[in-house]
DNA sequence: TTGTCATTTTAGTTTAAACTAAAATGGTGT
DNA sequence: ACACCATTTTAGTTTAAACTAAAATGACAA
C-alpha cells in the first residue's frame, strides 16, 4: 500500500493534527471538538473536518442533530506510525502550540463587520 | 525516537520531495539538481535546499566551487518509510506533477523587471 | 587583482491555506 | 408551520510559502 500525497498535506497542518489526535480513540461531534479548542471558531473546525474527510483521514456518522467524527488510522498507511510516534513524544504539546501560532492565518478574532442581511439567491 | 513537526512541513512540499528523491541514493550539487528541474530557477532550488538543511533532512559537503548535497534518511525517523513507500508507488511521478502545479506560488517565469544596479551598502 | 563559476541572499510578487463573521442548511420537536 | 440547535457554507481577510530576477558572496585560477 502506498501513501497519498494529499495525506501528507493534511497531516502537515498542526490544527488538523490536533483534531486528529482528539479523534484517535473516541468519536466526537464538531461541537465537542470546538469545545476543546476555543481559540478558533466553530466554522474553522468544520472546514478542517471537511479537509480531513476529503483526505480520507476521518469519517462521520449522523446521530440526531450532531455529526460524530472519528479518525481512520487503517487508511493512513505509514503515516499512522508517524503520528503515533509524534504523540509518544512528551514535548508534543509544546511543539504543537508553537506551530499553531506560527502557521496562523486570517483575521484575528473579535473584529466588527457590517451585516449584509440580504443573501437568499 | 520521535518525529519533529518541522520534518512534516518539509516533506509536505512536493518540490522538496522531488529534490529529496534525487538526493536519496546519490549526492548532487545544486546545479545538478537544477539541471534535473528546469521549470524553476536556480535560486528557488537553493532556497529549498536551505529549508531541507534547516529541517535536517539533507547535509552538504564543499568541493571546489560546488556544494554537494545528500539526503539523511537516518535522521528522518518514521518519515523515511513514508517517503520510501511513496516512491514505490508507480503513480508517484504523475501525482507529483499534479501537486507541483497545484502548490505553485509566486510570479510565473519570464517577466521583465527594472535593474536596480545600486546595492553595495 | 581581476575574472569567472557556483551558489546564496535579497527584495518583491503571487497564491492558496487558515482563518473570521455572517448566512444558509438540515434535522428534530411542538 | 415554526422555532431551535448543530453544522456547513459563503464571502472576505491575512499571512507565509513558493516563486522570480537581480545582486551579493565565496572559491578558485591566471
Amino acid at each position: 500500500m502506498s501513501v497519498d500525497p494529499a495525506v501528507l498535506a493534511a497531516v502537515a497542518s498542526p490544527r488538523r493534527r490536533e483534531i486528529l489526535r482528539l479523534l484517535w480513540s473516541t468519536e466526537l461531534s464538531a461541537g465537542a471538538i470546538h469545545h476543546a479548542m476555543p481559540d478558533v471558531t466553530f466554522g474553522a473546525i468544520s472546514l478542517q473536518l471537511g479537509a480531513l474527510l476529503r483526505a480520507g483521514l476521518v469519517d462521520a456518522r449522523r446521530e440526531q442533530r450532531s455529526r460524530f467524527y472519528r479518525a481512520c488510522p487503517e487508511r493512513m498507511g505509514a503515516v499512522r506510525q508517524v503520528l503515533e510516534r509524534m504523540w509518544d513524544d512528551s514535548l508534543w504539546r509544546l511543539k504543537l502550540e508553537v506551530e499553531l501560532e506560527a502557521t496562523r492565518r486570517g483575521p484575528r478574532p473579535g473584529r466588527k463587520r457590517k451585516p449584509l442581511i440580504k443573501r437568499r439567491e
